[in-house]
DNA sequence: TTGAATACTGTAAATGGTTACAGTAGGATC
DNA sequence: GATCCTACTGTAACCATTTACAGTATTCAA
């Protein structure tokens, strides 16, 4: 491949890449300056003759993008945040077996650095805006503060709860009259791991 | 989406996965025994009303699949979506001027090409789990279904609610008691414009 | 130094594909 | 009973896009 079939094939690559269908001779003309379709079909000609490419007799946009190349590096910085589904008590949060699906996200926006996301289940914290089917997003964090929304590991589930030290022990609120609040005492917490605080969360319509 | 139009979604769906090019017209009506290319524009122009494809005019192979439904792999690339301030009610949506900020988001996360977002003000929508301060993300799209929650721009002020359409003209529905319902004639309608409708919100703890 | 490939310009024909306009029929809504 | 939306048929105009044909200049290998 030339040089100069290169910068055509990249060309398309970024085209279909942004707009998800090939362009027509035309627009590979305007991009490059060329004034003669056939400069674009002659280029075309010779990827095809060498397997790059591949398209249909009369067909505009009928380009078919046939080897995969290197991608271009990315602008933005992104963390894979692994959804989780049942997290057992016993097991490490991260435990693969855990894992129910992956979510790409950009790195900036949420804080934290350990991310996992959870899909709420029941109205416990509807209170606080947050409905059965959410995605939360939680920092894996080894402490809280009083009153920061956390998921707690208690009894083989995860459960999200505002969370407040008291003299007898962790106190778990829900932000729902319909949910009492449950006081873990200082003996039992060990049987209760603080999953990780909530850092956001994305609904989605 | 009636099921006509899931079937000719689906099979430009399927062309694309096999194909990695979009049908024209002709080969939509060939599949389904259209005699008529305008059998296969009426549904495609349904489904671009209704925000699941677009299309460039005088494009053959122009169709763009908006709606990820079955769970494709594809790599995530990243829309920029603006963050709009105030918009003004003469001035076009995407003015420049109206641009606060940028989200760098992965496309796949909210349906929806022209997406834009917005800062939640006021308390207006707290019955659907939408509080002030959270970040709403919405489609721009000329047209919406009964019950969807959309940001409609009166009086020089954008505001989210839920829309009917009634005899009497558009009702926006807040869904909080302490809102009352807004009929919109349909004579004053034009002062009052559709920016986009929702499809998802973020908020950040 | 000849031939073959690359890298284009320029014009025009041919055709492929979309769109416009007109119309039919059924179902839903009010 | 009027009106609107879906779901098509049919014809034809319009134009977008490809392709054919003819030609120039440069590079590279045999």
């Amino acid at each position: 491949m030339t040089k100069r079939q290169e910068e055509v094939l990249g060309f398309i690559e970024d085209f279909v890449k942004e707009r998800s269908f090939a362009p027509i001779l035309q627009e590979i003309c305007d991009h490059f300056g060329f004034k003669s379709p056939n400069a674009a079909s002659d280029h075309l000609k010779a990827l095809a003759k060498k397997g790059y490419v591949a398209w249909s007799p009369n067909s505009p946009r009928s380009i078919q993008l046939l080897v995969r190349r290197a991608g271009r590096p990315g602008r933005t910085d992104m963390v894979t945040v692994p959804l989780l589904g049942r997290i057992a008590a016993g097991h490490p949060i991260f435990a693969l077996e855990n894992v129910e699906d992956h979510l790409e996200l950009p790195r900036q926006l949420f804080r934290g650095r350990k991310l996992f996301a959870l899909k709420v289940q029941g109205d416990s914290m509807t209170g606080a805006g947050i409905f059965e089917g959410d995605l939360a997003i939680l920092a894996a964090q080894p402490d809280f503060e009083n009153g920061q929304i956390a998921a707690v590991v208690v009894d083989e589930e995860a459960t999200l709860k505002r969370l407040y030290r008291t003299s007898r022990g962790l106190r778990l609120k829900a932000e729902n009259p319909a949910f009492p609040d449950r006081v873990v005492s200082s003996e039992a917490a060990r049987s209760c791991r603080l999953a990780g605080i909530l850092v956001g969360t994305i609904r989605r319509f």
